[in-house]
DNA sequence: CTCGGAATTA
DNA sequence: TAATTCCGAG
């Protein structure tokens, strides 16, 4: 009805949704993906995020911005999920780390055990459907990834599933009051680039806004970080081609290292 | 604590 | 690819 149009298309070969916004490879992984064995960290924050779980991690006081209040339950947590019984925060810290990287995460200096995620990201990933065609999408993506539990019959070798990925509307961490929606920190770089060739521009963009949510994630990839990676791939002519960056972004940004702030203790 | 390199694993 | 493991450095 509503676009009639043929959501049978393909798994992995029609994101035309997705292709207005071009994310990285990664980001499409459903966390349970043939391509992604498992969970992923980041999926087990939020899920644990979401579920205020204990007092094992809770939100912090920024947008995105998490506090792990007890590193080792969590990386216990972690370690029975990932079936990894000698798991440790100094190693979970090391995944986490790895996020810098993928800019998934962002530590928050000076306070310790905090960490940031970059919305940007993974909102795209986890909500396709939002904000993008307006008549696009039925009306179903709004959850996350299969979090269910390990019941994980979703594996089914994903071949066959494509936007399976509604399952269960699990409270959701960004729309959460705590987090403040924050004031559009660069609302001009929504539109700095026009993309390439017959990109289409940010059709949620102001959709997303009357939904709090982080308003750079349609067309930014720079939401709060201070310089991308020292050799930015793409951001030239071409638009963004963020594949790039999962794949090819490695030891870039360094150039920071001023932490060490022990706060409180 | 926090940061990443390096080797290894699934 | 996404950690896991080990570890020296700051």
């Amino acid at each position: 009805m509503q676009c009639g149009c043929t959501s049978s298309v393909s798994p992995l070969s029609s994101p035309y949704w997705s292709r207005t916004v071009l994310f990285p490879d990664w980001a499409y992984k459903p966390a349970w993906s043939p391509g992604s064995r498992q969970v992923q960290l980041w999926h087990f924050l939020l899920e644990l995020l979401g579920r205020g779980s204990g007092g094992a991690i809770g939100w912090g006081s920024e947008w995105g911005e998490f506090v792990i209040q007890d590193p080792e339950t969590l990386a216990r947590l972690w370690g029975e999920r990932k079936g990894k019984p000698h798991m440790n925060y100094d190693k979970l810290s090391r995944a986490l780390r790895y996020y810098y990287n993928k800019r998934i995460l962002h530590k928050t200096k000076g306070k310790r055990f905090t960490y940031k995620f970059n919305f940007s990201k993974l909102i795209l990933v986890n909500y396709p459907g939002f904000p993008t065609c307006h008549q696009l999408l039925p009306r179903v993506p709004l959850s996350f990834p299969p979090f269910s539990s390990e019941t994980g019959s979703l594996l089914s070798r994903g071949a066959e599933l494509p936007l399976d990925r509604a399952l269960q509307p699990m409270a959701h961490p960004f729309f959460h009051p705590y987090c403040l929606p924050k004031p559009i920190p660069s609302a001009r770089a929504l539109q700095v680039h026009a993309p390439p060739h017959s990109a289409p521009p940010p059709p949620g963009a102001h959709l997303m806004r009357d939904l709090r949510l982080p308003l750079g994630a349609t067309a930014t990839v720079h939401d709060d970080f201070p310089s991308p990676a020292g050799g930015c791939p793409a951001k030239s002519t071409s638009g963004w081609d963020l594949r790039s960056f999962a794949s090819g972004v490695k030891e870039s940004e360094t150039g920071n290292k001023c932490l060490g702030r022990r706060v409180d203790k």
